[in-house]
DNA sequence: GCAATATGGCAGTGATGTTGACTTATATGC
DNA sequence: GCATATAAGTCAACATCACTGCCATATTGC
C-alpha cells in the first residue's frame, strides 16, 4: 500500500483525493440529471428545453437577454429551444411593458405542470442525498460547488436571495 | 419576505433550498468542466476524448468493455472517440492475455502527457475551492456527490480503494 | 433621422449520443 | 470437434445540442 492515508487533514490535496472529487463530480452529477430525462424524451425535448423550463419557471417575465446571460449558450442556439417550448405551448412570450422590443418569457399552466413534475423528480434524488448525507454535509457541499461555480454563477446565484451566500463559517 | 430560513436543520428540505442545491450543482460542474476544454479544442477532442483519457489513466490496460460500464454509452460512441484517439496516437491497444478477443487499453507516453495537463486544470480548480471551503465541508461535498451517484458509479467508487467509502459519522 | 439594441431567422458545421444489423476473432461447453 | 456465446469493430441512419457567420425587423434613445 503506497503513501497511507494523511490523518492531518491540511494534506488531503494529494492527487488521489483530487482524482477521487472529479469522479464524485462526474457519477454525481449524472445521477443528479439522470432522472428528467424520462419525462423530457417522450416529449422529444431534451436538457436544454428542461434548462429554460427551469429558469424561465424560476424567473418569470425574464428576458431572452436575461436568459442567454445564465444559459452562457449563443442567441441561436437558445432561439431553437424556444421555439420548439413556444410552439408546443409550454412557454408564452409577451412584448416587454418599457421596452417592447423585449420578449418577456414566461410558463403557461402546461409549462409549469411540466416543470414541477421535472423538478419533483429531481427534488426527491437531492433530498434524499441529502438526508442521507446530513445536514452539516449539505452545508459542505453548497460550499464547494459555490466555489466551484465561476462568477456568472456567483452573479446568479447571489442574486437570488433565497440561497445562502456562503460564506465560510469561522473564516481565517 | 416569506417565510423566514429554518433554524432548525431538520428544515432544510424546503423547495428553495432544493432548487439552491440544483443551481449549484449546474453552475459548479460548469465552472468544474470549463477548463479542459480549451486544451482539447486545438487537438480537435471534446469531453468524450477527455473522459476516456482519463479512465483509461486510471485504470491501465481496462477492457473496452469494462470502459464502457463505466461511462454508460454505446459501443459505437465509444468506438468514434476511440479511433481517434488511437489514430493520434494518445492510447495504445493491445490484445488480453488471457482472453485474446480483449483489447486492453493503456494511454501512450503522448497520452500520459496529455491527461496529465487536463488533469492539471482541473486540479487546480478543485483545489481551490477545496482550500476556499475548507477540509469539513471537502467531506460533506464529497458525501452528498457520493450519495447523488447512481450504483453504477458507487461499484466505480468503492472499487478504487483509494476513495473513502463515505460512510455517514454519527449515522443513525 | 440614425445608431444602437433586442430579438428572430437562415445556412452550414461539428461533437456527441442513439438504434439496429452485421462481421470477425476467440473462447467455452458439451 | 462443433455449436454457441462473447469481445470487439463496423456501417448506415438519425437526433440533440452546441457553434459561426450573416442578415432582417422592430424599437429605443439621442
Amino acid at each position: 500500500m503506497p503513501e497511507p492515508r494523511p490523518s492531518n487533514p491540511l494534506l488531503f490535496l494529494r492527487e488521489e483525493e483530487i482524482r477521487q472529487g472529479m469522479e464524485l463530480l462526474y457519477f454525481g452529477y449524472r445521477g443528479f440529471t439522470a432522472g428528467p430525462d424520462s419525462v423530457l424524451r417522450p416529449l422529444g425535448f431534451g436538457r436544454a428545453h428542461h434548462r429554460v423550463l427551469y429558469f424561465v419557471g424560476r424567473n418569470p417575465n425574464m428576458t431572452v437577454s436575461a436568459l442567454l446571460g445564465i444559459l452562457r449558450i449563443t442567441k441561436q442556439s437558445l432561439s431553437r429551444v424556444l421555439k420548439e417550448l413556444v410552439a408546443k405551448g409550454f412557454v408564452l412570450q409577451r412584448p416587454g411593458t418599457t421596452d417592447r422590443r423585449q420578449r418577456c418569457l414566461a410558463l403557461s399552466a402546461a409549462g409549469e405542470a411540466l416543470e414541477k413534475q421535472l423538478f419533483e423528480a429531481q427534488r426527491q434524488t437531492l433530498a434524499r442525498a441529502y438526508r442521507e448525507a446530513g445536514a452539516q454535509a449539505v452545508e459542505g457541499f453548497r460550499r464547494v460547488l459555490f466555489m466551484l461555480a465561476d462568477v456568472d454563477g456567483h452573479a446568479y446565484l447571489l442574486g437570488h436571495g433565497a440561497g445562502a451566500p456562503p460564506a465560510r463559517r469561522g473564516a481565517r
